[in-house]
RNA sequence: ACAGCAAGCCAUCUUAUCGCUGUCCCUUUAGGGAGAGAGGAAAGUCCGGGCAACGCAGAGCAUCUUACUUCCUAACAGGAAGGACCUUUGUCGGUAACGGCAAAGGUACAGCUAGUGCCACAGAAAAUUACCGCCUCUUGCAAGAGAGGUAAGGGUGAAAAGGUGCGGUAAGAGCGCACCAGUGGGCGGGUGACCGUCCCAGCUGGGUAAACCUUAGGAGUUGAAAGACCAAAUAGGCUGACAGCGCCUCGCUUCAGUGGGGCUAAGGGCUGCUCGUCCGAUGUCAGUGGGUAGGUCGAUGGAGCCUGUGCGUGAGUGCAGGCCUAGAUAAAUGAUAAGACGCACUCUCUCUCAGGGGGUGCGACAGAACCCGGCUUACAGGCUUGCUGUUAAC
RNA sequence: GAUUCUGUAGCUCAGCUGGUAGAGCAAUACACUUUUAAUGUAUGGGUCCUGGGUUCGAAUCCCAGCGGGAUCA
């Protein structure tokens, strides 16, 4: 699988992307974000979650009130990493792969959840490459459910 | 040249691709372009302010906090300069104890001579003390016993009632005197802390206030989750109508209502408490305007930064010129690749010193959250300055 | 962002007006029992979170740091 090796993937995805028909596949606006606190609170109380380590998933898709994309949170626990500079670089390595992977998800709208949360779960740090695998086999187990 | 210490400064860079958050411009469903985008500690939240709301007739208590002096500052538990004391080193004097001088480092450094408390064990006694001892008197053949004086000597302890000497005395004692140390007063110097080869007074009083406390200052309370504005749903406040109302008084109509004013119970407000002081008699229906979710502001031009220059020992401050330098809000400032640079290890080349080339690894501490001034803590590596030591050369 | 509490034996906690650091459970050994459990006896085990300071003397008082909680929309 080509995914551990980040850069010929990205290589590849102009090809995707007309495919796709979907000419800015790689942004991550303030859409794709959840930010209001009823949404969230309606996510972790009704959602359904799978654990990947290090990653947890949480997804819900409330009904046909919610338009728009699917709407992502990342979290990383103040509990496991005391520093600030470290929740900062994991949540940001999260998203870089979240953005640079979404396609799985954007493809197939009808089966996406509209929301999505990813928790990291792992007591220490790992590698950009370690994540976006995971992260990736997460997203499609997302679709199948 | 190397090593150590102290102070100050910097704290990786460049390019490419894809992204994120504001600003400006062009077009506007959507987008495109330009330019900006974490720190010296952004951290800890230990202090001080700005700012905001509420409170404030006034007084007292309580609570917290500061503590050598003068200055700086918006303010400070911060800083600068100075004083006193302590430690170390060097040097001089001295047999030594120790003292003088110089340098470096340190000090929560007001007051136990305002009062109260505490000082384990040991010791007679831990603050108006007397075990042994010394001395006097009485008694006794003597050993000794009793009454008293004394604090020089012994021993205990972390700490024992100024030190040395001479006189003095029954023995002793600042009891008297000389010198030394301290304390208080005077005089002189200094803005002051304080200092003095000066004068006077035998005044000699243990430690502990990071024990209670005293003295002198300071602090109103709460913090941007403050606060202001726009504004769904639901419940409450104001206006009108209707019904009702403890006491006193005045007016209007009228013989029962109505309006105004005052007093008071319950209760409530005013800083946590007290004094004191102020407010203070109801329910149902219709309308209205506030406010919650959410959003906008607060919110980034400021005790601002840089350069020059004047004043000041210095912290600082005045003047002139230039500059605009993050503003997010489940929270932007990133990911990947290549190269450069620095450090460490290793291999190899030129005769050694020294240097060149290759490979591998690493590049710290750490992320703004209203904003400033400090303090404290964390920190790979590098640079500058000063001091000390060692070695080499002259 | 703001406020506040706490750190003592392997565990849960006392001791905090300064003067040799303790209890319960646990551990080890012995006794009892055919054996285990229970019970009894004895024993060991402490950088009193860390570093400074005040004091003759600090778990206790003061300062700084580190760790762990709690509250406020």
């Amino acid at each position: 699988m080509s995914i551990a090796q980040p850069w010929p993937l990205m290589s590849m995805e102009p090809a995707n992307d007309s495919k796709a028909g979907q000419p800015n596949s790689y942004t991550f606006s303030k859409e794709e974000r959840l930010c209001s606190k009823h949404l969230i609170a309606l996510l972790f109380s009704k959602g359904s979650s799978f654990n990947l380590y290090p990653l947890r998933f949480v997804y819900y898709s409330p009904g046909e009130e919610l338009q728009g994309p699917t709407q992502l949170l990342v979290s990383v626990p103040k509990r496991a990493f005391k520093r600030a500079t470290d929740r900062n670089r994991l949540k940001r390595q999260i998203r870089e792969a979240y953005r640079l992977n979404k396609h799985l998800i954007v493809q197939s709208p009808e089966q996406a959840p509209r929301l999505l949360g990813i928790l990291y779960i792992g007591k220490e740090k790992k590698s950009f490459d370690a994540i976006q695998k995971k992260l990736i086999s997460g997203l499609v187990r997302c679709l199948s459910k």
